[in-house]
RNA sequence: GGGCCCGUAGCUUAGGUUGGUUGGAGCACCCGGCUGAUAACCGGGAGGACAAGAGUUCAAAUCUCUUCGGGCCCA
């Protein structure tokens, strides 16, 4: 039994229902356990930080995984979906630094680590229930009881055993890294902290000159940091480049040719000789300063690429410990890493001229210093970003700190390889953005000295001449080397660093190094740290690898797609996953990034209460392309709610009112397709294309495609034309065989249709789910199969015959709207002009376009010339200029003759002799045109299949059958301004005038059966529950109703 | 500073691989119509230098280059 809906829908009150419906009867594990045994869809959740309030960009996230595996599953696949929260990292430092009002890490320490982490790990969960309400408020569904948690001992343990396992393959070692570092507060910054706190400053810039060896000549060099020559090592040229060796002012400098020409413009200057870059190589000279002696070769020519010929001399000072590019060369050629400044960022005392001074603030002494020696060729001032401290503002130095490595550049083939062999979306990233970065991938810095995150498990032998090193992989290996181990323990600092541990080798204390490590790391390993494995779950872990599909931002390439291929790379040398869906940002309605500090979002709770979550889910799909970013603002969702999911709604409460008031039974009403009318054909054939296409978008996660294919059916097919035009067969009383089987369809499609969109609105779909389905019908419309398309019921000659009359209805309306007569006033005749194929094609659609333009009959016709008459008009751009000032009177003459004898007379004798004021003038056919007219009372329209003619000749009996629809119309506004129900029966009462009265006398049966009038009778002062006065075309009419 | 993506009507967008009549829609707006689906429906109108410039070509929204603007990632 249908039942007959609310009227209204009311999004938030809909959606609560159903969210307690699946809630009670268990729908979502249900939706699992009855695929248990089916080919697994495995999903890994990229776990979010539940530290910071969910915003828009993760509802886009998660409605897309969400759909995907709803889709998948009532494909037949089984899907386990496990939750996951991203706990540690620096985020949640710095938040807990702020609360507690700690300034820097000496704070910290003083504070206490433990107390500190203890609040880390509170902050983590600090708005998990806000994340949990969402994720529960836009239907998404992942089991968030039983989720992996990144700070627990379990995961890292996990962890820990893939290090090892890294430490065993010798990918971790430590080494250096140039990192951006705050001098006053001690630490180095991450990306995103040193990314808040740019600059734009001036400096001065200098020219230095560096003596080559045994030569009276210099090397010309250019830097903006003085203060690094002292740790100078190295010179650079770009081996592609030409360098030349001049005599300028007495001097012989050698710089890029390029640079030269720039530099010494005006200047008059020899020119000595020229070489490459790659000459060059190897060209030692003597270093500026002699504070120090490197324990390696040092101060000659290196070659290296990025050595621009934008600035400077295109010879560039090297200095590793303070420059990225500098280490990396420094590295390639194995050169000493020379760090004259302390952690303090001061000068050394081996330094003496400067010991003890902040470097930056010595940095004028420095250029004097060198113009004294002779070494300085000038100076420029130099305006450039630089990197402040985010929370003291002092400027930060690049500086080479300890950290430890895992060597991915040693594994790279497999890197690409593995990456080759994912399939991407948008398909551009693999060998772009990603591809690039692996190609030039460095060794992942690992370690962070901080506090608040996974320890690395490394612990070194205090012992000076054992220094033994090992790498804990377990909780079982750490218990037995440790002194004494806690039951109730936590795998953080500080009590990993309390642990007293013996070596092995030489039963000394051993020291764990300090760091943790990168939190990348930690959700990087999810895809066999959710399982605990190796020491747990390993069959399910085997079952789940690769994974099928992961989902997230852009922003993640390079984060966690990439540490998630970097450790099964080094691991398992095989891809993670095999399936990526990297979706667009969403930013706000001017297209800038939803940030935190601008509040520029909107809560999506707002939204989700207002428009709820259907129309959410349906315009972040339909909006854009999944990777393309979508602008988010509430009237977007609004218009998707008006537009899209009110029509459905509407639609399918017209359909379901209907059948409800005719006791439509599914099983013993049904009419078989084909026993069903044309019409109903015709939509179940756009449906099974619908299908088709849908489905056909699924696979290369088009989802705007799909669900704008099925919009576009509802709207346009379903809603507009189906139903619209099926709208009398169901107001008929009696259950015809028509009505049946409009009834027949409707519920078919409903029901398929429900299920069709169910991945992306799932609450809806499930409301008309429960009207619809029958007691031997899945529960939940979730637990469901997904649909197959009936390709033999796809009739593209159908569907073609419809577009057809599709197209003739809407120019037969445009013209009626240009004659000036009304649809409701009937015409007499039609006509299409069209060829035979066309005519067989549309004529069993006919009483579609009768109806539609209301005409009487519609009769076909292979050409026009009943209809038209051909006629000559005088072309006046070739009058005027022959005739000139007698042109006007020329036209006067040809206006007043008779065209039809006119135009037999040009026929005959292609020209014609008219009297202009006694003169003779003879006028050739070519001053005239040929014009084809309609005859009196026929309009003529057309498509590009067929020319549509109308009769507009009203008469009498047209005229009154029309006044009779105007009675029936008004009448009908009142009943539904009295809010009759459909079935309610009425007594009308009508004054009219006398002449009016009767021509409507042949229509008072009609009358009364469109408006359910018992009664109808006309009287000169009409009184009832509602009376009122209308004016059609002029006359006066009043109306009286009641129930 | 480097790499990648994007730019079409007031807004959201189709078309772009494969160059080819007058660049299609929807929302909003104006006029008219229809209606027992009413936060709807139908017809018409107005609204575009396809971000700008250059090039290739008989022909460019489409291909190439440059510039500008937005975004992301990396410095």
């Amino acid at each position: 039994m249908i039942n007959s809906p609310p009227q209204k829908y009311v999004p938030n009150e809909f959606e609560n229902k159903i969210r307690k419906f699946w809630e009670e009867n268990d729908i979502f594990q249900k939706s699992i356990d009855q695929r248990k045994g089916y080919t697994p869809y495995v999903f890994l959740e990229g776990p979010p930080t539940a530290n910071g309030l969910p915003h828009p960009g993760h509802v886009l996230t998660r409605v897309v995984k969400d759909l995907v595996l709803r889709y998948q599953t009532m494909n037949g696949h089984f899907i386990e979906r496990k939750a996951g929260w991203d706990t540690h990292g620096l985020p949640v430092e710095i938040e807990v630094e702020k609360s507690l009002g700690l300034e820097d890490k000496q704070a910290v320490e003083k504070y206490g680590i433990k107390k500190f982490n203890e609040e880390c790990k509170k902050c983590v969960f600090k708005y998990e229930n806000a994340w949990v309400d969402i994720t529960k408020k836009i239907g998404f569904w992942i089991d968030m009881e039983k989720p992996y948690i990144t700070l627990k001992n379990e995961y890292i343990e996990s962890v820990w055993w893939s290090l090892k396992q890294a430490w065993e393959k010798k990918l971790l070692y430590k080494g250096h890294k140039v990192v951006p570092y705050c001098p006053r507060c001690g630490t180095p910054l991450s990306a995103h902290e040193i990314s808040q706190g740019y600059k734009t400053i001036e400096e001065p810039s200098i020219f230095v000159k560096f003596k080559i060896k045994g030569e009276d000549a210099y090397f010309l060099a250019w830097t903006t940091t003085p203060w690094t020559l002292l740790s100078n090592v190295a010179l650079a040229v770009h081996p592609d480049e030409t360098y030349v060796r001049i005599r300028s002012e007495g001097e012989e400098l050698i710089l890029a040719e390029e640079r030269a020409a720039v530099l010494l413009k005006g200047q008059e200057y020899d020119l000595i000789d020229s070489y490459s870059g790659k000459e060059l190589e190897g060209k030692e000279y003597e270093p500026l300063f002699d504070y120090c002696e490197p324990e390696k070769k040092a101060w000659y020519i290196v070659l290296a690429d990025f050595v621009t010929m934008e600035d400077g001399t295109g010879i560039v000072h090297i200095a590793p410990a303070f420059g990225e590019d500098d280490y990396n060369v420094g590295k390639k050629y194995d050169l000493p890493v020379i760090q004259l400044v302390k952690l303090d960022g001061t000068f050394p005392p081996e330094v003496k001229r400067w010991a003890g001074q902040f470097v930056k603030d010595a940095d004028p002494s420095i250029i004097e210093y060198l113009e004294e020696r002779g070494l300085l060729s000038g100076t420029k001032k130099y305006s450039h970003e630089y990197p402040f401290c985010w929370r003291c503002d002092s400027p930060l130095l690049y500086y080479a700190m300890e950290s430890w490595f895992i060597a991915m550049s040693k594994v790279q083939d497999s890197l690409i390889k593995n990456n080759n062999n994912i399939n991407w979306y948008p398909s551009h990233l693999q060998q772009g953005r990603f591809g690039d970065f692996i190609r030039e991938v460095k060794d992942w810095a690992l370690s962070r000295k901080r506090y608040w995150g996974t320890p690395l498990p490394i612990w070194t032998c205090k012992n000076k001449s054992c220094k033994n090193q090992i790498c804990i992989g377990s909780i079982k290996e750490l218990k037995e080397l440790s002194e004494s181990f806690p039951k109730n323990f936590d795998l953080h600092k500080p009590l990993v660093d309390e642990l007293v541990l013996h070596c092995p080798k030489c039963k000394e204390i051993m020291k764990r190094e300090e760091e943790v490590i990168d939190c990348w790391y930690d959700s990087g390993s999810a895809f066999f740290a959710q399982w605990h494995y190796p020491f747990e779950n390993e069959e399910k872990f085997k079952q789940n690898f690769p994974v099928d599909f992961i989902s997230e931002a852009l922003d993640q390439t390079r984060g966690w797609f990439y540490s998630l291929l970097a450790i099964s790379t080094f691991l398992f040398d095989d891809r993670p996953y095999k399936n990526v869906l990297t979706l667009g940002l969403v930013l706000d309605k001017d297209n800038q990034k939803m940030s935190k500090s601008k509040r520029n979002y909107l809560d999506p709770n707002i939204i989700l209460e207002r428009e709820g979550a259907d129309a959410l889910r349906w315009y972040l799909v339909s909006a854009n392309a999944p990777w393309m970013s979508t602008r988010f603002y509430e009237q977007a969702v609004k218009d998707t709610l008006g537009k899209f999911i009110l029509t459905f709604w509407n639609s399918y409460n017209f359909f379901a009112t209907y059948a409800s008031i005719d006791n439509f039974n599914t099983k013993k009403d049904t009419i078989r397709y084909e026993d069903r009318t044309l019409i109903d054909k015709w939509i179940i054939s756009k449906f099974n294309q619908v299908i088709l296409d849908f489905k056909r978008y699924f696979v290369t996660f088009e989802l705007h495609k799909a669900a704008r294919a099925v919009e576009n059916f509802i709207i346009e097919d379903f809603s507009n034309w189906y139903l619209r035009r099926s709208r009398k067969r169901l107001w008929i009383e009696e259950k015809t065989d028509d009505k049946l089987a409009g009834y027949s369809t409707m519920y078919e499609i409903f029901l398929d249709l429900s299920k069709l969109i169910a991945p992306i609105i799932p609450f809806i779909t499930e409301v008309v789910y429960q009207n619809l389905r029958h007691e031997e019908m899945p529960e939940s419309i979730h637990l469901c199969n997904y649909l197959e398309a009936d390709k033999e019921k796809v009739n593209k000659e159908l569907e073609e015959g419809m577009q057809n009359i599709r197209d003739l209805v809407e120019v037969g309306r445009a013209l009626r709207s240009k004659i000036g007569i009304k649809v409701r006033y009937p015409l007499s005749k039609a006509t299409l002009v069209c060829t035979e194929e066309i005519e067989t094609r549309i004529k069993p659609l006919l009483d579609l376009l009768n109806d539609e333009i209301n005409v009487k009959e519609i009769n076909f016709e292979r050409d026009t010339s009943k209809f038209m008459e051909k006629t000559i008009k005088l072309n006046h751009s070739k009058i005027g200029p022959k005739f000139r000032e007698k042109a006007k009177k020329i036209v006067e003459i040809i206006e007043g003759l008779d065209k039809k004898a006119l135009f037999k007379e040009l026929k005959k004798n292609s020209k014609t002799l008219i009297n202009f004021e006694g003169e003779k003038i003879t006028l050739d056919k070519d001053y005239f045109q040929i014009i084809e007219t309609e005859r009196e009372n026929i309009a003529k329209t057309g498509t590009n299949e067929a020319i549509l003619l109308l009769n507009t000749e009203l008469t009498a009996n047209l005229e009154s059958e029309g006044f009779a629809r105007e009675i029936v119309r008004r009448i009908q506004s009142m009943r539904k301004e009295m809010n009759l129900e459909v079935e309610d029966k009425i007594v009308t009462k009508i004054k009219i005038d006398h002449d009016k009265k009767e021509a409507l006398n042949q229509w008072l049966e009609y009358i009364q059966g469109e408006t359910r009038s018992k009664e109808l009778s006309f009287t000169d002062k009409p009184s009832g529950q509602l009376e009122k006065k209308w004016d059609i075309e002029g006359v006066e009419v009043l109306i009286a109703i009641s129930k």
